[in-house]
DNA sequence: GTCTTGACTTGATCTTGGTCAAGGCGCAAC
DNA sequence: GTTGCGCCTTGACCAAGATCAAGTCAAGAC
């Protein structure tokens, strides 16, 4: 649990900065995820005192950044990045409970004993906020508790939803589901064309669907047969048929 | 989507009361659910003013609560009684996101249009707050806030770990997974010994666990016939030897 | 350039759980 | 009692997706 696991490869280019692992967040004028997650609901006042709080701190890319029955150490928003949360059985097996961008939370304010796993898919940012102070400010400053809440309904309801996924879709739908998912996510924060960068691998994947790799390879190949999508590389894809790929999401064929 | 659903059979015995579907509470001095959900969090003043906005509301076994893409109509407590809670595919399949007990909190007080479906399994009695009232006691009220943000957490980890068994568990550990957390919520709440009463058909479990009635009959007649669980009239069963069943929910065999 | 390595793809085969179909059981109406 | 109707169980068969096993491809080491 070191800050690069050993057993596994580093996944990407830049490694952070190992040398001062945390330091004084960006300034928030300048912050690229101001806009969503958790700034969004404060006041200026407001912000300035989470401000006071916050510190930034960087994963490189397969560093786990918690790990599940540990007490919360990390809590905060992503920056920069891409982070997976996930479920563990005792035999191995995984399950993706969701895939986290910049602008997303990550941890638990309210347990104070982690429920799952985070690792960094990329170099990853966080802005992150002790957790006793964290508790103080979210006494004091009610848009911030509110703010929380609705966080944690959006988050509830997207868990509900892939439930339904995992519950009832068959591999090509679930497939479709989230590629339309990422590509609805990129075009809401004004990435528009080109292709979408896919910061996980196929396992990954596999693991957040419920299928294995050949499965999720074999429904990519299909799709790419097809002209719905376009791909360069594995991590790079381009949907080509949005609407096609939207009604195959729901109905298969 | 009247008050009984013509196109299914009522279940059950008690219809509810047709004539009178709403009215006062009945005292919260005397409510069973006192200790759980909502009111724990509440000083005796706080939950004296949750109680004027507060209704009861009776649904007959069956009966439709509300529905997903409609205005939030129900929120409030069950009181009495059990509540599924689902979401819909297009072409009808179901996948069953929790199933609500005494306690248990039903619907958003954060969307403003339902996200799933919520249906009485039998006759359910429901404490109700009004929408507008509620909001703005919710903002009068840090506590009640801070109560939604804890329920709110709890439900996103049962999600989580319900995706989990969608996503990686056989239909044997599916099947020991739900019967140990009926059995557990159960044992919690102070029922001991004696057979759990299933207050969902086959059909609605398998909805729940991603399978089908079939398979969830064959699994149950595998733990009766190895002597984990004994079944009487198929609604009631007891769990025998719950260390066994447990060790069955997460790993096979 | 070659070799190695890891991630991805593809094909062949197998298995779990789904589908289809028949039958049993319990309960309510009569 | 008999009939009818849900709901549940059981068996026979089927298929979607898992497993097993090559094979491909790209990137880095040398």
């Amino acid at each position: 649990m070191g800050q690069v696991s050993e057993t596994k490869p580093i996944r990407d280019h830049a490694i952070g900065d190992l040398a001062r692992p945390r330091h004084e967040p960006h300034s928030c004028e300048t912050c690229d995820v101001r806009s969503l997650g958790i700034c969004v609901a404060l006041d200026p006042v407001e912000q300035a005192r989470l401000r006071t709080i916050a510190t930034s701190r960087h994963f490189s890319a397969g560093e786990t950044i918690f790990s599940a029955e540990e007490p919360v150490s990390v809590i905060g928003t992503v920056v920069k990045g891409a982070v997976k949360s996930y479920k563990l059985l005792p035999d191995g097996r995984q399950q993706v409970v969701g895939f986290l961008f910049p602008g997303d939370f990550v941890g638990s304010a309210i347990f104070n004993v982690n429920r799952c796993f985070a690792e960094a898919l990329s170099p990853v940012e966080l802005c992150v906020f002790p957790y006793a102070p964290l508790q103080k400010l979210m006494a004091d400053i009610p848009a911030l508790e509110h703010q929380m809440l609705k966080i944690a309904h959006g988050d509830l309801d997207l868990a509900q939803e892939w439930m339904l996924l995992l519950g009832r879709k068959t591999a090509q739908e679930r497939v479709a589901t989230f590629l339309c998912l990422l590509f609805d996510k990129a075009r809401s924060r004004g990435y528009c064309g080109a292709p979408l960068d896919l910061p996980m691998n196929r396992s990954e994947i596999a693991d957040y669907l419920g299928l294995t790799i050949e499965t999720v390879s074999r429904q990519f190949s299909k799709l790419k047969s097809s002209g719905i999508i376009a791909v360069s590389g594995s991590h790079a894809i381009e949907v080509r048929k949005p609407e096609m790929l939207a009604q195959m999401a729901a109905s298969s064929d």
